[in-house]
RNA sequence: CGGGGUGUAGCGCAGGGGGAGCGCGCUUGGUUCGGGACCAAGAGGUCGGAGGUUCAAAUCCUCUCACCCCGACCA
């Protein structure tokens, strides 16, 4: 199949039991929440996926303030010859940066189009960033000289490049849109402190904004980023039991202050490298979004994601009939507005049966209907997206005058609702396994977190990686301590890890 | 980079040497409207591109381009 998407609507969704993902694919393209773009790899965020996104930069920028960041924008091109300077860093992303070669296009001398002007070539190439600790990190070895420059925490919106081989709409694209966080401080125990402070941002903004439940740890070794000391990460579980790194907060140690010479004067006038930290969540936290919540029917948006909150559909047969209907709203529009944001579809082109199928694909969290009927007895109709018809809650008869307090408690519920759903989801598909053939033997039917004493190393990761298809997806905080014995080596140990096969 | 698939109307597809079609959507008019309405009349295409075979190519041959899906690799 090629591009998907258009006008069909939620009928053409793939059950998630028949193929997971390609039900991926139809809400992304039926939600309209991003097309297929001309370059290979590369997608269009469209209206609806973007209005998600902006609610995810509120809130994240909100809380990066609150911790004391501030935001800057450095440079797309990089100078070829910075990446040279971190060769372990370098190793993880030279096989997927973009270059920039020539600056200029001319009409081809025969005619047949536009081609790059040859006399054009750029004298030293540019990268067009796949991250950007090295251009920060050039910059920041003119803006530090003594402690009392630190510690410096910067925040960046930007969007960046990687070549990838295989790409996912929201999960793996050429380029996508994220935040990355570059500080420097002045010990290696302020810089810990850092890193282990966006985490809890993330988690935070994880459970209580996407109502995402994650598990909080540090990456192995063979896991971890390139040129990091250490790697912590939340790994959140999708529908179909994978795991999905929904983002990381990385402990660099001096390693970037010795590849670019970033040093500062110490209290005692002593010279040192500084030490840091880099963060990031991209906008795959959409695709995380829609695994973690949506449904066979299309998008489920938690409350506090969604741009339109609430749906108001008049049923109506005259003209005065949705005029009435029309003013019932208006005389409470202002004081709904404080309370939650709404719409009204008072579209006259299709069938109320429509836009409730409409909506629902967009995921929108409540329904308002208000009908002759209703607007006699001066109530509505309240639907919650989060339950199927017919489930008990699913459908309740408001007076229109409570709206204003039933339809925010509503929200609450369901926000609470998709997380508690999600997390006994996890629960109910996370394993506690002693054996390594346990493992081995329950994986393929029953995919979800093995949860392990585990010692061994890289080369025991990259073996159980090639016989299942799992790797180590974090190292749990508050899991530790307990003693056990490793499910392969057979090694006492306290380290349990969570294995998953993961996005 | 391997494997598979697809390029024909906005979307989904059929057609396989001689009139470019169907469903949905779109436009106009009317009847409808509490779970994806109906009737009628319309608009809409260099059949991915190039070359070849032929009296004649969407269709056969050669080459090419592009995208999608699955795998290896990676956030």
């Amino acid at each position: 199949m090629q591009h998907t998407g258009g006008n069909m609507g939620s009928e053409g969704i793939t059950p998630r039991d028949e193929d997971y993902s390609q039900w991926y694919i139809d809400i992304c393209t039926k939600a309209e929440l991003a097309d297929y773009s001309a370059v290979k790899g590369c997608m269009v965020i469209r209206p609806n996926g973007y209005a998600i996104w902006e609610k995810m930069q509120r809130a994240l920028d909100d809380m990066f303030k609150a911790t004391g960041h501030r935001n800057a924008y450095f440079p797309l091109f990089v100078p070829k010859s910075f990446l040279s300077r971190e060769a372990e860093h370098v190793e993880g992303f030279a096989k997927e940066c973009a270059v920039v070669t020539h600056y200029r296009l001319m009409n081809a001398p025969d005619g047949s189009g536009i081609v790059v002007d040859p006399s054009a070539k750029l004298e030293e190439e540019l990268i067009v960033r796949p991250t950007s600790e090295t251009i920060i990190w050039s910059m920041y070895k003119k803006w530090i000289q003594s402690y009392r420059d630190l510690p410096l925490l910067l925040n960046q919106w930007a969007n960046v490049v990687r070549w990838e081989m295989r790409t996912r709409l929201f999960l793996r694209t050429t380029e996508f849109l994220w935040q990355e966080g570059h500080t420097a401080h002045a010990s290696s125990e302020d810089a810990e402190a850092e890193a282990l402070r966006i985490l809890e941002v993330y988690r935070r903004f994880a459970e209580e904004w996407l109502a995402l439940p994650v598990l909080v740890g540090r990456k192995t070794e063979s896991e971890k980023f390139a040129g990091a000391q250490h790697t912590y990460c939340i790994e959140a579980m999708m529908q179909d039991g994978k795991a999905l790194q929904a983002g990381t907060s990385h402990h660099l140690g001096q390693n970037f202050a010795k590849a670019f010479d970033v040093t500062f004067q110490t209290e005692t006038g002593t010279r040192e490298y500084v030490y840091a930290t880099s963060w990031g969540v991209s906008t795959r936290l959409i695709g995380a979004l829609i695994m973690a919540h949506s449904d066979d029917h299309g998008l489920v948006l938690p409350p506090r994601m969604a741009d339109i909150q609430a749906v108001i559909v008049p049923i109506f047969k005259k003209q005065a009939e949705l005029q009435a209907i029309q003013e019932a709203v208006g005389r409470r529009a202002d004081s709904w507005r404080d309370a939650f944001s709404f719409q009204m579809d008072d579209r006259d082109t299709v069938t109320p049966g429509f836009k409730f199928a409409d909506w629902e694909l967009k995921g929108t969290p409540v329904r308002i209907e208000i009908g002759p009927r209703d607007l006699a007895k001066g109530q509505a109709v309240v639907v919650r997206r989060d339950l199927e018809r017919g489930q008990e809650g699913h459908k309740t008869f408001v007076p229109l005058d409570e709206i204003v307090a039933h339809v925010p408690r509503t929200l609450d519920t369901i926000q609470r609702n998709l997380f508690d759903r999600a997390l006994a989801f996890r629960t109910a598909h996370t394993y506690d396994v002693d054996t390594y053939d346990e493992m081995k033997a329950r994986i393929e039917e029953a995919p979800g977190f093995f949860r392990a004493f585990f010692d061994g190393s890289a080369e025991d990761e990259a073996r159980i990686k090639a016989e299942t298809g799992a790797t180590v997806r974090c190292i749990p905080f508050g899991d530790q301590g307990e003693r056990g014995t490793c499910f392969l080596t057979g090694r006492a140990t306290n380290q349990r890890v969570i294995f998953a096969k993961a996005y």
